[in-house]
DNA sequence: CGCTACGTTGAGAACAATCAACCCCGGTGG
DNA sequence: CCACCGGGGTTGATTGTTCTCAACGTAGCG
């Protein structure tokens, strides 16, 4: 159970195998509700748990790289996961963010699309992609979930499409604000204020836009009365209603 | 057959009903191969044979809006469709253009995530969602090819916010073009000459640029010897190794 | 034969990038 | 204990790519 308490994850003080059999078996797994194991009866439970083991990474520990073969999938449990693509001359472009509960490594081809990367301290498990395969061909229900998920990260990257083809600087900032916001409540933490534990620099390779624009428009909202930025980079959402009208370019 | 012939749809003379069941049944699909019922064996494709009807669009059809109940998904058999999301003051983001053998109109909402319309004269069938589902419920080979059809989707737009976030105009537009050329070729049509069936406003639209952006960037192309504008919107990719340069960035 | 939609080109403006300085904080080592 | 160091963040000045506004050309169509 510890293992896979959410809330205590960032601040464990206790020594964790890097890397080994889960301790506690998947039916004590805390996320599993917003997960891929939603799908799944106590059965197909002990199996997906066969298969299993654990993963933790500190801060900028790398998951895997853009182009090795994509030997494995993984579900975030706890902390916080950067997944990007990088051009020939170091420009990168975050395509997502990671919470608990969220899904990563799915790969058509035989090598991964994206690299992974921790951002905070973090704990996944990690499922050997053949084994869950095979297990897909027996568990067609787990296979629907994993449409129905992949499904939803198709709707949120065409909505990420929008924000760096269309919007501007402010609005791009507004609506990842309140991205965060509503994914944070979604896994039951608190959605105001909003924890925001990625840098500047990290954001803006997301946003589309450059550290100092970041942090230009950080102090612009502030000003403005949108927003506070609180200790522990956090960020209080002061006037959500007029962050709602800037996200959507009113 | 003549129904589902790709290379003569555009330039059809007789009559073909707007909508209904289809003529040909699927086992004579032309694009199979390229789709969803490439999965599928003849026991199967009867099946879905008795649930589709066809849908033709002439340009500008919208095929539907976001927001609307989601009671159809499509399969493109001809002609070009694209799909974009709007913001309230109209500015106006493509996510994607689809080609025969892609689909459309998956979600996972009860509404659409996106609009559709039609680019050229194009024809698509079309199956009703829920009756769909029943299908797939039946046949995991089918959910599984589904799946397999949404994580390259799912690749091909973390590609596209590379490009929207951290491109240039002259890269966007490079990538742009050996995208339209891959696919065509993948799809068995010349990939060079390249068609370019879109307008430059939807070009803009896709790349995050204005009309005016695009148009100069093809002439700066077309000067600098790496493409030759043809006639009937046609595009020659002149040095396809320096406009490959171009679109990594080097 | 005009009309309209689309495409091209030009001039100027604007938003975000770049280059640069400085601050703050935590960690490290003298 | 404190000076030093380095990374991240903020702010300022300037530049530059792309947008905006505008004019004009061209092709298709009634």
């Amino acid at each position: 159970m510890a293992a896979f308490d959410v809330k205590r994850m960032g601040q464990l003080q206790e020594p964790i195998p890097r890397l080994g059999p889960v301790a506690s078996p998947c039916s004590a797994c805390t996320v599993r509700h917003l997960t891929l194991c939603a799908a799944l009866g106590e059965q197909e439970i002990a199996q997906i748990s066969a298969i299993v083991s654990t993963v933790e990474l500190d801060p900028g520990d790398p998951l895997f790289d853009e182009g090795v073969p994509a030997r494995h999938v993984f579900n975030v449990t706890a902390g916080a996961v950067k997944i990007y693509k990088l051009l020939a001359d170091g420009r990168r472009q975050m395509t997502g963010f990671l919470f608990p509960g969220d899904f990563l490594g799915l790969a058509n081809e035989e090598t991964y699309a994206y690299s992974a990367e921790a951002v905070t301290h973090t704990a996944l498990c990690r499922f050997p992609r053949r084994k869950l395969e095979r297990l897909l061909e027996r568990y067609p229900k787990m296979e629907h979930r994993l449409l129905g998920m992949a499904s939803h990260e198709l709707a949120v990257a065409q909505e990420q499409m929008l924000l760096l083809g269309r919007k501007t600087a402010r609005e791009k900032i507004a609506s990842f604000l309140l991205m965060l916001s509503r994914r944070a409540a979604q896994r039951g933490q608190t959605g105001n204020p909003v924890s925001v534990p990625m840098s500047r620099n990290d954001i803006g390779d997301y946003l589309g836009l450059t550290t100092e624009t970041v942090s230009r428009t950080f102090t612009q909202l502030k000003q403005g009365g949108c927003i506070n930025l609180l200790q522990g980079s956090k960020v209080e959402l002061a006037d959500r209603g007029r962050l709602e009208g800037i996200a959507e370019g009113l």
